[in-house]
DNA sequence: AACTCTTTCAACCGCTCCCGT
DNA sequence: AACGGGAGCGGTTGAAAGAGT
């Protein structure tokens, strides 16, 4: 039985908001009077680099689909071995992992089910303990004060559940994920169905088949941006950055790009994830000059070309060269 | 009361990171 | 430096319960 609060959102009319300055942009969603949300861009892609790597990814988990499922080789998931037990847990089982571990400590968690007698996995006992058991966790709604620190932390650290989890003692990540999940994609389906657009999360990208006018923007005194949405359907990733939110972001990095202050230094969070994951200099300049891809067709049909020819597991830099190259060497000189 | 739809959240999966060898 | 194994993380799934009709 899950007893846990579930909130309703009543009479929500969602608002879109972009808030642009010159070394970020987000997107905030309001709900209700109490209840918004904020999304940086960098919390979907830092830069064009890493846009198009995401979208390199997504075909690649496309292509493979079942095929790596069975050419799966090595070592069986722990959880796949024959007498372990998976699902819901018991209260035996819960009692005999607590009784455990406040004896022994959790050790090694690989270790722990036989010690303690448990036909699981110690993946699923870390879990189990972690997510619900430990004795300092907090249950309950969470309070306002705890939404809005995960709305800003999500804004700037991006799903980083576990980073924000560790701003909010007693939740666990798990429970953050969840909370932002569930509002969040409540909030997105609402907007788009309300200005007649399809609900649809999850489509991969190639399923977009609709050309992508610009989400409508107004822009009021005080440099924010407050509009409903006014998209078809297709992937957020794809109208995302064709719509001005995206020409804001693609301007917002070219900015950074030639900023040095200590003020932009700390506002790229994004953009630091993205030197950690091409780990060189140059390429990290690639990443920042995206501006470039704004030569490319302004159509899903584009994108989807863009997706099927973008190179896996090769040189992620070669469609770099050329007349992108060019215009990147132009505006990193 | 019975059925369907919606929502929540515990649990699993697959991947990456880190550390020891 | 390369490799293997364990731990941790983020995305996703699906069961269960509530809400709506």
């Amino acid at each position: 039985m899950k007893s846990a609060h579930k909130p309703k959102i009543h009479n929500n009319t969602p608002t879109l908001k972009l808030i642009k300055n010159p070394l970020s942009l987000s997107l905030s969603l309001s709900l209700t009077s109490h209840t918004s949300f904020s999304i940086s861009a960098s919390s979907f892609f830092c830069c064009g680099n890493c846009f198009l790597k995401r979208m390199g990814k997504m075909r690649e988990n496309v292509e493979e689909g079942d095929n790596k499922k069975k050419k799966r080789k090595g070592r069986i998931a722990c959880c796949e071995k024959d007498g372990v037990r998976r699902g819901a847990w018991t209260n035996e089982e819960d009692k005999i992992l607590v009784d455990f571990i406040s004896l022994h400590g959790h050790g090694t968690w690989r270790n722990l089910p036989q010690l303690a007698g448990l036909l699981r996995c110690g993946k699923s006992c870390r879990l189990r303990w972690n997510n619900y058991l430990r004795p300092d966790i907090k249950r309950g709604p969470f309070s306002p004060d705890e939404e809005n620190t995960i709305t800003r932390l999500q804004s700037t650290l991006g799903n980083k559940w576990a980073a924000i989890a560790s701003h909010l003692p007693g939740r666990t990540d798990n429970d953050i994920k969840n909370f932002w999940n569930s509002h969040l994609r409540k909030s997105l389906a609402h907007a788009s169905s309300k200005s007649g657009g399809d609900t649809s999360l999850s489509q991969p990208c190639h399923s977009s088949t609709t050309t992508t006018p610009p989400l409508f923007l107004q822009t009021p005194p005080g440099g924010s941006t407050t509009t409903t949405t006014n998209h078809p359907g297709g992937d957020y990733f794809i109208r995302l950055w064709n719509s001005e939110i995206g020409e804001s972001f693609r301007d917002g990095a070219t900015v950074l790009s030639h900023s040095h202050s200590p003020a932009s230094q700390a506002s790229n969070v994004g953009l630091l994830s993205c030197k950690k994951e091409l780990g060189d200099d140059d390429d990290v300049a690639a990443c920042y000059s995206s501006k470039s891809y704004e030569e490319l067709d302004d159509s899903s049909e584009a994108m989807l070309k863009l997706l099927l020819d973008f190179p896996v597991g090769g040189d992620d830099m070669e469609f770099l060269q050329g007349p992108v190259g060019d215009a990147l060497n132009s505006s990193h000189s």
